[in-house]
DNA sequence: TTGTAAGCGTTATCAC
DNA sequence: GTGATAACGCTTACAA
């Protein structure tokens, strides 16, 4: 009965276009037209306008209903593929956010952050059940297969995927992370340390952090041949392993490798298990080993692993980029410099 | 001329609500209620909807035109005062970002991320001109002044508040934090680690790193009394220096603090400052001597400092829930314990 | 259970 | 330089 009690403090009439026109006896075109195409107006009317605007306390023109009339979205949408607070624990992802956020700021009135996850598919929604897919302007696809990316932005030209597979759609920018470039600097970094007997251990099947599961001997092979590539005659044995290999297997391991001085494994895991495990023999890293890994997987970071890192940082800006002009490019990964990294030294 | 040569790829008639009741040869309300009111129809001729929409590529209802019509979002906006470039650069914006995410992601459709800073007035908009401000079904500012909140939402009961004064809008939800717990508890903490003679940097005027003009010399207070209920009989003396000092003042105060086992500052600022000349005088952190400040900077994170943080991890899920609820509730600040504080011993 | 009609707030088109 | 009209895609009383 009482539910309208406060309906003072709101006005009751929403102010809007139609409203200002209403108040000077003028047509909503020509409000509309003194905010967004100030050159179809005398200045004089259009100083009228605003200042009735401001005094009726007008927020300006709806961005929804501008968006619905003109058929775009003035948002750039984040996708990733895991459920946000998952994605948002890598600090690849952080990274990539951080970039996309700076860079969009200059031209996007928003940043969506979404999930493919998270976002059932639209028609499943129920009455009570909460909106589905977001809409906006563009869209930039953080490790989300093609498919899932539909229904977030209303042209495929509109869409950039990050990493992955290329895309099918034509229409659809790409950007790509060369890990083996990234690789090829590491193994050069360790030869310039002084890293002359360089062990390597291989995942025959290796997906490691990437959600991909079709190219995974292929990157395996390629990371493989960047480090190769950079640490030249340094490289002096190579392993087979499983990609979570045992304690024993890793004391074997490390028993084997005893006249190296630093150890690459083609992932984060592998590495993070040697890294352990040596530690817990006593050795010292680095003074006595450098390990090194592939993917800056959470735990990297923690554990102080020197490892490669898609370059999300720059990923941000070329993918907003390619948002804007469409088309392919390929970036070198990074080599994030930790603490299980030093100058040689024998065992 | 040649622009249209592809058209072929893009469906010429945009799946909608209305093309598949004219292909089904039903009224629109009818295809609307199947994806919104389920209870509404037969679920026999619910299916067939369905279906024919799958099979004409419908994505579902348009959120935009649903927010427009239903007047409300199902977007979270989370909104923060300085450019998101900067303020993601904070581990509180990190922290916060990611709770709010984790929390949003059950409730509503997505999380949009803005910054008070980069939306100009939306009157201000020029034809070219990216678009002013973000529309939401709810809204969570961070260091956000309260004037500069409105017009992202459409209802002021759809807003919360996160730090900063008390909003005047009593329709205005608020997360406050009591920083002064926190250095209560660092105080404690100091005490428990052996310390007996703690002294304590005051300064004067100390807004810090929370954008808040007013309550600075109140809040230096409950700072200060903080540490000083916490530390007891600990703690033996007090100085008032200003928030940057100077390398000769801090010198002279490690000097006259001679026999402190730990500094507690009410500020990183000058916390940081006293770390790094300590440091370079010899004065080895924290076997010698511990220092805590207050307020988490990001330069504390980097330099390892002990400090007072902003228990943004718990405001996110207490903002949603405000969100709903409406209210006003105050979190105890968090202790960031890092590497300048130890056990006690004598210098 | 289904259909009709009237919007939500804005803008593009085309007359005047 | 200005104004009437018709959308954009959807929802929801209310009537059938």
């Amino acid at each position: 009965m009482f539910e309208h009690m406060f309906d003072y403090v709101i006005p009751m009439t929403v102010t809007t276009v139609a409203s200002i026109a209403a108040r000077l006896g003028i047509s909503r075109t020509t409000v509309s037209n003194a905010f967004s195409r100030p050159d179809q107006l005398s200045s004089h009317l259009r100083q009228e306008i605003l200042c009735a605007a401001q005094a009726l306390g007008y927020p300006g023109p709806d961005p929804l209903a501008q968006s619905l009339r003109r058929g775009n979205s003035s948002y750039v949408a984040l996708l990733f593929g895991e459920e946000l607070a998952t994605s948002l624990l890598t600090s690849a992802a952080q990274r990539l956010l951080a970039s996309v956020a700076a860079a969009s700021e200059q031209h996007w009135g928003g940043l969506l952050l979404a999930s493919a996850a998270a976002c059932r598919p639209r028609r499943a929604a129920g009455p009570t059940g909460r909106a589905s897919q977001p809409t906006a302007g563009g869209l930039i696809a953080y490790s989300v297969p093609e498919q899932a990316t539909g229904g977030f932005v209303r042209s495929p030209g509109k869409r950039v995927l990050i990493g992955g597979p290329p895309p099918t759609n034509p229409e659809i920018a790409w950007v790509q992370f060369d890990l083996a470039l990234g690789a090829h600097a590491l193994g050069r970094h360790l030869v310039e340390l002084g890293h002359r007997s360089v062990h390597m251990v291989r995942t025959p099947v290796f997906s490691a952090s990437f959600g991909w599961p079709e190219p995974a001997e292929a990157m395996g092979e390629h990371i493989f041949d960047g480090f190769s590539q950079g640490l030249g005659a340094a490289l002096s044995h190579t392993y087979d392993l499983c990609a979570v290999p045992t304690r024993k297997q890793c004391v074997e391991l490390l028993g084997t490798a005893e006249n190296a001085t630093a150890i690459a494994c083609d992932n984060d895991a592998t590495a993070l298990a040697l890294h352990a495990i040596a530690k817990q023999l006593g050795i010292k890293i680095p003074e006595q080993l450098s390990i090194v890994g592939v993917g800056d997987v959470p735990a990297a970071r923690l554990a102080g692993l020197t490892t490669i890192s898609e370059p999300c940082a720059s990923a941000g800006h070329t993918a907003l980029a390619l948002l804007a002009e469409g088309g392919r490019c390929v970036l070198p990964a990074e080599v994030m410099m930790r603490d299980s990294t030093g100058p040689a030294h024998s065992r």
